[in-house]
DNA sequence: TATTAGCACTCCTCTTAATCGAGTGCTAAC
DNA sequence: GTTAGCACTCGATTAAGAGGAGTGCTAATA
């Protein structure tokens, strides 16, 4: 168990190192405020701190620097909720007081606040499309032989795709189709649709309609194709700003990271509500490295509708970041409420 | 006018600091193949064509890199075809090989490929939705004071918007308000619609319906919002490994405008066909100082339906990219147009 | 007259050495 | 238990010097 010293020392070389991206060392630390020991006493407590695994230091005459056990400890015990100014609190909410308000642009538009608060990269999970209810289903012929088939969720989502119709589908033939759909797959969320439309649709389909089959198939690749929610990002340059990614076979990495949708999506946790805090290497990934994740997911009544992560350095502003993550996700979570009641 | 001696000189200049990127020199020049004469004569050249204005020294005593004058003048005058392995050709058809392709997958794909052989970024345009004509509107309701719009195109594009409903608007007033629409506006373009709206339906809608124009003002905002065609990169990180790009205040100040959509599209110079070259300060923009762009739209028929940039240093080496864009463009157009007729 | 060899000079780049300073660990005194 | 003092470490910064690729100019050459 570590002394209250022990928890004041750490803590304050964690605030530090957070602000300067320096090593901190004994002497600065001592003329800090609220610090009433000597720089000596405060070398002994750092060598048993560095002992216990929560300091490291850069080289054997460096100050010292937090190892991921010891921001792992701070996040977990030493993190109190800072006061955000109210003029950052006014633009998050400034964000959700305009009217007429489409879902994608909300989110777009808080993933850039963030970043911008933060100075760090947001990631936003829209919300899973998969989890939507067919509301209605619509074919649309374009051509002879193309269509545009829409489905509509109960969330408002649309997704459409264009196919090719077998020679002599006629408009009828679609129309009857769409009826067909539309009396046995309405409510049914979309992660189920591939199964139901095999089993409650495509016998039907096929004993009523010629080459249905086809168009089945389309359908499918809707859905299945559309098996990631949306990735929305903020601020992805900010991480140029960061000390830490002036090394650009790093920078790389992380941008190349960036770049790849589905990879993305294991930085979320999914599942967990609240915070969640993800350390260096806890996020098993080797560009991630030195980075940490915040996540946190926004909620309409019981259902999970989306998540935000905000990537910084391990030396990241915890405090802040939280706060802010706080406010936007109850933000979120109420406007999407507004939107669905 | 410029010495055919002149000309080779300035020619070998390019291609050779296109490769290195490291300034060129005299004597190392003259040991290049195809080179008869000796450094001492090069050097006198070299004199010349700095005077002439088409090439530079970094330093008194550094090799010549050619100018943006003298990039200007190998591309408009010394620019021949490259011949692109059968290798590359087969990746860049193999594309279009698969049957049922998205246009937005085949756009998305493009554009990863075009900046995987080239190392350079790729910023493809989509077709140009305002162009497109309605095909069919469609509103289907979700709650009692929901609904979503829906714009189909005589392209296969989507378009939609959830929209608040006003109170006592009942679904027949859907139906009938649907009707009127697609009575009037089916055949209009996008960016004709607004101006038609109010023309040619909001009376005959004001008339039938009572509280209509909320909705026409949503229907509005649709394609208003919609004004710029999606925007899709390939390799944005390509640029982190072009040397001039070490420079990380140059390379945030491109990442940032990577970002922004809307700026992006001024480097396309739109109405232009065929292949268009903007070397460095012709760009007019500060991020883009050293860089050069190519850009090539892709046609189906008559209409213009997209455009392709590359984006890389202003010694980036246009001789293949000239190629790839031009074997790319042609499968693109031929794509669409498959896909249209 | 056009070309080329020779040479002094420039200036970037890479090494090596020296200095500085913030920080540490340890010992001894308070 | 705390703190002052001191020798030591090591990264960062600066300075000086060597090396090398390149240039411009002059004079010799074909």
């Amino acid at each position: 168990m570590l002394t209250n010293r022990q928890l004041q020392i750490l803590q304050a070389i964690v605030d530090d190192f957070v602000m300067s991206a320096q090593p901190v060392g004994s002497r600065q630390l001592s003329k800090k405020e609220g610090i009433t020991y000597s720089a000596a006493t405060i070398r002994n407590e750092m060598a048993d701190l560095e002992e216990l695994g929560y300091l490291e230091k850069t080289h054997t005459s460096s100050g010292r620097v937090p190892s991921e056990k010891g921001y792992r400890f701070y996040v977990d015990h030493l993190l109190k909720p800072q006061v955000i100014s109210t003029g950052e609190v006014a633009q998050i909410h400034s964000l959700f007081e305009k009217q007429i308000v489409e879902a994608e642009q909300i989110i777009k538009e808080s993933a850039n606040i963030l970043s911008e608060l933060t100075t760090y990269t947001t990631i936003l999970l829209g919300p899973d499309v998969q989890k939507h209810r067919v509301k209605k289903f619509q074919i649309v012929p374009l051509t002879e032989e193309t269509a545009v088939a829409i489905i509509v969720t109960d969330n408002g989502h649309v997704e459409n795709r264009t196919l090719t119709l077998p020679s002599g589908f006629s408009p009828h033939d679609i129309e009857k189709m769409v009826n067909i759909l539309n009396d046995r797959l309405v409510g049914v969320p979309l992660y189920d649709l591939p199964i139901k439309l095999q089993t409650e649709a495509l016998s039907v389909l096929k004993s009523h309609i010629n080459a249905s089959e086809s168009i089945v198939r389309s359908l499918l690749s809707i859905t299945s194709q559309q098996n990631e929610s949306k990735v929305y990002y903020g601020g992805k340059s900010n991480m140029l700003n960061q000390p830490e990614f002036h090394d650009l076979a790093k920078m790389r990495m992380l941008m190349d990271l960036f770049d790849k949708e589905n990879q993305v999506q294991t930085l979320f946790n999914q599942g967990n509500h609240g915070i969640q805090i993800r350390i260096g290497s806890e996020n098993n990934h080797l560009a991630m490295e030195n980075c940490s994740v915040i996540t946190a997911s926004f909620l309409v009544g019981e259902e999970q509708q989306g998540a935000i992560a905000i990537i910084g350095p391990t030396r990241m502003d915890y405090r802040r970041v939280v706060t802010l993550l706080d406010v936007m996700t109850n933000s979120l979570s109420q406007a999407f409420f507004d939107k669905k009641h």
